[in-house]
DNA sequence: TTGATTTTAGACTATTTAGTCTAGTTAAAG
DNA sequence: CTTTAACTAGACTAAATAGTCTAAAATCAA
């Protein structure tokens, strides 16, 4: 089981364009960090571009489904099962750091290039969908809007995370987002 | 009182940069948007950096401020004042549209400049200061954390305004930030 | 009007950018 | 062992990049 030099690329181009964003990021840069000559970057990615969407795919939705695949702890009630992978987040230093990687490649390349907003949908609507089918079995008063309900916990989440990233904290996301937490345990049944 | 040169610039950086962020946005862009010759530009800024930050300071932060100076209506509670003005940021069409400008370029900009970090922080700081002020004089139960209140508001907005600009539209936003106000209204004494 | 200052004009430079190309090397398959 | 395919190597290109420079024009103060 070796490291590729595919894996070796992906895994530099995620952590430089996760930092310096999609048009802050060179290809002398990823060249630099993984010590690979351009010959194998471009046998191995036709552009700059289709190399991030590989990013995309490959590294940045895996880590994005992650957080709602928990399993349910037997008796639990379902929003808890929700409040427990919102209190995970906090775990990961990279993200209470640098805020969602998802988020930081939308809002700069959403606006400005079609692929890159059909990809990073796709990746949103899976996770809204996954939030979605955990809030449906949980006891949740009859009147409140799923749909919206499960919207409001990603903004939230990714707005608490990208607040001045070089200041965040692991205390200050945790203190932001015990409101939420305060909010979901309120519609309880 | 006739439109300056420097005005001039200042707006159409705004626009661009807003829109393709700092390191997508090129000085020939901007020459072409507001058709000056480079001589002007660089008679009055003496770098892309230095530009940019006068207009973190001269166009965005204005704009920021501009959402919590709403006056008091006689005998509301003031967390009523307070979704007023959530309410009212679904009314600017390009916060809707391509979510909060301050946002954007914090999260490009912080992790890698310390200028731009700190000037987007002093905003940031004035912003909840000025919620705070909001805050503090309403009737709020009162185990309630003001500081963290008012940071989970601000990162609410921002949240919702994020969720993939390309697609998200007034509707989506009210619906999203319409469980921030329920909370809100939950929290009054 | 004159003289000083501010602003405009855009050609020019040095560097960086993404991407190409061809030859060489290594690994896999028979 | 030999042949074929996958991969490495990096020099090279054309375009774009931020920023400089000098001279001309417009504006302002006396």
């Amino acid at each position: 089981m070796k490291y590729s030099t595919r894996d070796k690329i992906l895994d530099a181009v995620y952590k430089l364009v996760y930092i310096n964003g999609y048009n802050g990021t060179s290809i002398d840069m990823i060249l630099k960090e993984c010590a690979i000559p351009k010959g194998s970057l471009y046998h191995y990615f036709k552009s700059k571009k289709e190399m991030v969407l590989a990013v995309v795919k490959e590294r940045i939705a895996p880590k994005m489904y992650e957080f709602y695949d928990l399993k349910k702890v037997k008796e639990e009630n379902s929003i808890d099962t929700m409040i427990r992978a919102i209190l995970k987040v906090s775990k990961k230093e990279e993200l209470v750091k640098f805020g969602c990687p998802l988020n930081r490649l939308n809002q700069e390349m959403s606006p400005v290039d079609d692929d890159f907003d059909k990809a990073i949908n796709l990746i949103y609507e899976r996770m809204k969908s996954d939030i979605l089918s955990v809030l449906k079995d949980s006891s949740i008063k009859p009147d409140v809007d799923m749909d919206s309900l499960a919207e409001f916990i990603i903004a939230t989440v990714w707005g608490s995370l990208s607040l001045s990233p070089k200041h965040s904290s692991k205390k200050r996301y945790l203190n932001t987002i015990n409101h939420l937490i305060d909010y979901l345990k309120s519609l309880k049944n």
